[in-house]
DNA sequence: TATTTTCTTGACAGGCTGGTCATGATAAGA
DNA sequence: TCTTATCATGACCAGCCTGTCAAGAAAATA
């Protein structure tokens, strides 16, 4: 099957959440009913985004998650790299494992230049443009907006955790 | 993983294993040596194969495989769509099953149009460009001639079953 | 310090993919 | 009819993906 993960997609759903939250710690249970993840599998999508340092994750009380850094700087392809290893997009459109110039399988040139356009185009829209998009149409699948949940922490408690306007930006790194 | 299946791979490498022979019943163990596959599992895939009508199979004494139609009208779309099912190329990239015009993801349009382009190549490709790029290069991954074999079958056995050339079209039919 | 809240993580299960092995079915020829 | 060559197919396995559950660790607060 010619696509991303369906863990891929759950970790782009999960982000555009958080990054709709504008900052602030956001429950993964939260996100979980707002996107319609499976809660326990969310929690390890999450974590894996957090060791990638795409988010920061804080326990306790009044904890959750945010975004590690502003939403421009975390592109389609640097989440799928985060989910899915540093071969999100193969060199071989067939998975041959010996697939290259000197020994290329028939779909190798057409694949070349495709995989360079779907790359371009994965590193080219950011949480930014999943969220325009979101405006424009009205249509993006995870539309509930979380900080309209029963659960979700106070608006006052995700002014103080400012995560995105950097200041926290090295939170993410001690991690064992 | 945004690629085909490794076993989409091994079909290709075998059509094209059996393209390379022009006509004539080749064996699922020389196709195998010829293409570096696994034999048990190449069995597999050249009997899904044969149930989507791309080869004939032939069982007893001097049997083996061929081409159930003429090499330019097996395209590599066929091949996908037969071992993967119709959706070989899916209509969400991010693999969400409830993503469609109305309530799309945020790669919808882009996937859309990227899905048709890459559609359309694998339709257009064939086993006669997969043979012609095969005979530019040199750089064909399954470049050994199965004919050199000293398994395979005399050469005047290929000249009686001339499967390419019609003829024995009906044969894939009555299978059980 | 005890409690509550929340993330962390290991164990496990089901389905799919890739792969192996053994047995059965069938075709050709002696 | 017997033998041999060959494909067909079911049983099985390991690894990965998706998903569930439960126990553990950490942070805030009373």
């Amino acid at each position: 099957m010619l696509g991303l993960s369906q863990t891929c997609g759950y970790a782009i759903l999960a982000l555009s959440c958080l990054h709709e939250c504008g900052g602030g710690w956001v429950l993964a249970r939260d996100i979980a009913r707002c996107t319609g993840i499976p809660q326990a599998y969310l929690s390890k999508v999450l974590h894996s985004l957090a060791r990638r340092g795409l988010i920061v994750a804080k326990r306790g009380y009044r904890g959750g998650f945010a975004l590690a850094r502003a939403p421009d700087r975390i592109s389609l392809l640097d989440v799928a790299e985060a989910v899915e290893g540093e071969q999100a997009v193969p060199r071989c459109l067939l998975g041959l494992s010996e697939c290259s110039p000197e020994r290329a399988c028939p779909t190798h040139r057409f694949w070349q230049r495709e995989r360079e356009r779907i790359t371009a185009e994965l590193g080219r829209l950011t949480l930014v443009e999943v969220a325009q998009f979101e405006r424009q149409d009205g249509t993006w699948l995870g539309s509930c907006d979380p900080r309209n949940s029963r659960h979700v922490n106070r608006r006052r408690s995700a002014r103080t955790a400012t995560v995105n306007g950097r200041s926290r930006h090295r939170d993410g790194g001690n991690r064992s």
